[in-house]
DNA sequence: CCGAATCGTTGACCTGCATCAAGACCGACG
DNA sequence: CGTCGGTCTTGATGCAGGTCAACGATTCGG
């Protein structure tokens, strides 16, 4: 539970053209942009790196930053005063932090291991955006799949039984696998348990327990505590109550 | 349970300028614009009302087309193969309905009682966006808020008691009336106990009797089955679990 | 104004997941 | 390579909220 502040792991690479080389361009709404855009966007861009358990936002400070994750994963939560803790997502190469703002963060966002973002001043996108409207395009496409996944996930919130989310999840996961070029069989788990369980509105022992569950019937194969294979992908969406519906996800 | 298609009740107004006086327009993303910009995006808009319980939108239907709701309640949800639901949201005069669409619609809508909006080809809306950068902005914005939104129900769905939901619930439609003008301590509910249930992943039976205990308390007072008046909005944002933070909402 | 259908409330009981507790495993570091 | 702290798993038990059932309340068509 380390909490560097954001400046403490910033490392500010200034008028060196990163983006150009930037391995998570095409995942991402950079991707939009030709080479006078993304010159102008390295321009405002702090590029920095972080480690496992830095902190890149915390829930209540005034939001000042927009980020653009271009390695490693990231954990976004809220949570309850008591503690309880609900996480919203987990961002991973590509993916945009800082959408969902008002004056304040209403969310933490600490990272799941070592990696790295762009990060820009609030006022500075919000110029960039005005001048480029390709690229409020695709911020604007990435917002709706972004709620078309919220809805999604309310949904299994909601109404799904401890089984079907854990499936569900894992479904998800091997989607974003294959998307990231992967086979879709093979999952890296970077969360804890404890992550997981917080994801899915669960605890860590149901969690652990349906996970076995899975396993038994040999659905699943744990290859690692963080990496395990999906054997019947048939299985598993009709567990996560997908089936007939399925979003053509999974082999 | 009528299921009219939207077609059957759609009144297509044409050149009319029905956008010049619409009375949702300064709660919409159209406030935005200025007269000439108005004027184009009437020239795209089917004007249509609908009645209680007519469909706006079909789950798993070609995603067609976009909606701007000027006038009654509608509400949003997904609906699991054995017909668990889940509401992702309901939607005022002002709300866009269809941001959160891929080809398909992966979610339906239907009225809860009278009401009009737009409609628009998605195609045409596209390209209306694409001339009207202001517009897409403000869209943005929208879409940012309702990710915020979707992000706090994901917390009082993954993690809230029951009563914590319902207070929430209160709470948050005590906010709206008060943006909507009036005095945020007499709700209107459109709603039935079922849909209150399906948004907040509850049962009617439960909703009902936390209800009953908000009233024995002296919490809210019930003034109809589809009104009442919160008589204690402190202790209303402390059974929220909101409390110190609370957001400035309720008086 | 009546009757039927729907919606809402309340009570009794049940169950899926949380909680509590105790080991097993695993990885980091001397 | 041991051991120490955190993570994961498994088992026993409890409870919040679901389910089932019965009965009021409200709405609406005629």
């Amino acid at each position: 539970m380390t909490a560097l502040t954001t400046a403490a792991s910033c490392v500010r690479v200034g008028s060196a053209d990163v983006c150009a080389g930037c391995s998570a361009r095409r995942l991402s709404v950079c991707g939009v942009l030709e080479e006078e855009g993304l010159r102008r966007l390295n321009e405002a861009a702090d590029h920095m790196t972080f480690a496992a358990g830095d902190v890149l936002v915390r829930e209540g400070d005034p939001a000042t930053h927009l980020f653009n994750i271009t390695a490693g994963d990231v954990r976004v939560h809220k949570l309850l005063s008591d503690g309880r803790r609900q996480i919203v997502g987990f961002l991973s190469p590509g993916d945009f932090l800082g959408l969902a703002t008002g004056d304040r963060y209403a969310f933490s966002a600490e990272a799941l291991r070592t990696g790295s973002a762009c990060r820009f001043r609030k006022a500075d996108y919000r110029r960039i955006l005005g001048e480029m409207p390709e690229l409020e395009h695709a911020l604007l496409d990435r917002a709706a799949h972004e709620l078309k996944a919220a809805h999604d996930q309310m949904l299994l919130l909601g109404r799904k039984t401890a089984m079907e989310r854990l499936a569900s999840f894992l479904v998800n996961l091997s989607g974003q696998a294959r998307r990231a070029g992967g086979d879709g069989r093979m999952l890296a788990l970077p969360m804890t348990r404890a992550e997981i369980a917080d994801y899915l509105g669960l605890t860590t022992e149901t969690v652990s327990r349906n996970t076995t569950r899975l396993k038994t019937r040999g659905v699943i194969r744990l290859l690692s505590m963080h990496s395990l294979s999906i054997e019947r992908p048939r299985e598993l969406l009709q567990l996560a109550g997908l089936d007939a519906e399925a979003e053509g996800d999974l082999v």
